[in-house]
DNA sequence: CTGTTAGCGCGTTCAC
DNA sequence: GTGAACGCGCTAACAG
């Protein structure tokens, strides 16, 4: 590694002072026009890059932001940090990115390191903060917002952006009962680490113990996401329960691969077997029937993050520590 | 925020210097048991969380490495992304993450501010570095991987993975002349900022005009990525020349979007048009006909560049400069 | 408007 | 095996 120029070397190269330098850099507005297009000089010259980790340590700021969620390659997530990152890009704040993982012990060494580098704020994903971790996190003292479910801000550690699971899922699941099906099946993640999947599928319960309608487990299933998975479910179960009239996924990837499985089978949707999908994927739109689904705005989650984080960090105090996105129920041909 | 506790803090609780202290924290091993345990209770119990920020001024090293790409919505990307971050966790490094933006400006304006947090090593994605950005990056004196296309391994910065786009649209355009199809259409992103999107149609290009048949540029699209876009696609070309026997897409989505299309309009496929896609996407096997497709393991991009670069952090030196990951043509049934 | 100085919290020498 | 001192490169406060 060649050696790296200094702030002290650009003063010398200018002849003014070190804090000169670090003034033109940090606010221009502060030196004279002609001492500021010297140094500018001296700066391109050189070559000189500034060195932000000696800059965080002198003013205990790092312009950084610590986003922690369970998996960056499901779309859902990736989509909110694009958004968070655009907001947080504009006001010169940077990621950091980390996995949260399976276990609370991962999620909390994470989150231990993560701290370690003094970020100015940080998003987190899912309930992965165990009490403990929550503690740390408290103790951090920096703008925190929490996302996964809304049920988070019952106890929230700061702040909370997401919208409730348990009600979106009960509302798809009511229209399902509002469109006559009766024999609904549900297909969702493993509900044991996973809040989230949890509230969706009490929504689904919530929704048929309301109609009078029981609850029947068989016709719970838990597994993995993805267009195969979804495919295999949707045989299953009417292998399960011939009269089934409908399927409730808890997301649209599965159900858009249950759809491919219909056209493979011939089965027609909705009359033979109605599907509802959640998320509102892109895919969603375009698959045929059209997927009716629930559409959750994942940007603006990331997008209302980053503004709570910001505005805390510019010192306003009139931000609220909840905000609800919201939902929607989108009719589209499938049920 | 609450005062933080610092190292000397700890190290008075435990009644030692704060050098023993660090040590205990950087290199257990060369302290004495009895010494470490009373340390570590101090840690416990004060609740300390080590300041990176100043370890890392002190040491000059951050175990942070910068990740630059086009955007984190792409699927593409993520799973390149997840790989590398798991590899590099397990040596102790996180990932900083930054878009590259649409403009060489934009570029390096990411590539300076993100050198400046000093990581230890950089991944870029795309000819996003132009020559000053290049040079910039040379200078660092830190590993560095390029990835994108094989074409960056004529003048790379330092080290490159990736596959040859060229190579593979040329292999799968053969496989559909091979297949009999003379009138193939190519659907790409637009090549004006995107040497990749270029590669593809020039490799689209060369196999037509090897197997003597003359490229029609009214053939040849350019659009944005998604499922809307490739139906879009389908049906205009379709409408230029109602002969046309098959169309490669240089993106599953879009074909999954084609194939789509087709459904609705009730096109048989391969038959009246043939189809074929490029990624092998989760969703290419799972079409109506399978989707016929290029697969290229994104995965072991990220892998294969975590390795590079925390090998040369570990000093080695035997390792390779270029790695070409390659790709393979998967025959399913669209084409 | 500008130069100087005192830390920021830790790693890394050294002596012991 | 352990403690003390120095310095990493910069920001912020102050004096001029």
């Amino acid at each position: 590694m060649s050696d790296q120029i200094r702030m002290i070397d650009v003063a010398r190269r200018a002849k003014v002072g070190i804090g000169t330098v670090s003034r033109v850099i940090n606010a221009p507005g502060s030196v004279s026009e002609a001492t500021r297009l010297r140094v500018m000089k001296a700066i391109e010259e050189s070559g000189y890059v500034p060195n932000l980790i000696a800059g965080s340590l002198a003013s205990k700021r790092t312009n950084v932001i610590a986003v922690i969620v369970p998996t960056i390659g499901n779309p859902v997530f990736s989509e909110t940090i694009e958004a968070m990152g655009d907001q947080f890009r504009e006001e010169g704040f940077h990621l950091l990115l980390g996995r949260s993982g399976e276990s609370e012990q991962e999620a909390h060494a994470v989150v231990t390191t993560f701290l370690a580098r003094r970020p100015d704020g940080l998003f987190i994903h899912g309930g992965s903060a165990s009490p403990p971790t929550a503690a740390l996190l408290g103790r951090a003292g920096i703008p925190i917002v929490e996302s996964g479910d809304l049920s988070l801000a019952e106890n929230p550690i700061d702040m909370v952006v997401a919208y409730s699971n348990f009600a979106a899922a009960k509302a798809m699941t009511e229209h399902l009962l509002g469109q006559g099906y009766r024999r609904i099946a549900f297909v969702g993640r493993e509900t044991r680490y996973n809040d989230r999947a949890l509230e969706r599928q009490r929504g689904y319960c919530a929704a048929l113990e309301e109609a009078g309608i029981k609850v029947r487990p068989e016709l719970i299933l838990q597994c993995t996401l993805g267009f195969r998975q979804g495919a295999e479910a949707l045989r299953l179960l009417r292998e399960r329960d011939p009269g089934l009239e409908a399927v409730f996924f808890g997301g649209d990837v599965w159900a858009a691969g249950a759809l491919l499985e219909c056209q493979r089978q011939g089965w027609t949707v909705p009359d033979e077997v109605a599907i509802a999908g959640f998320d509102d994927h892109e895919i969603a739109s375009q698959t045929v029937p059209p997927l009716t689904t629930v559409r959750v705005l994942r940007s603006d989650i990331g997008r209302r993050a980053a503004q709570l984080i910001l505005g805390r960090l510019k010192g306003r105090s009139d931000l609220p520590r909840v905000v609800d996105v919201g939902f929607q129920v989108v009719k589209r041909g499938t049920a």
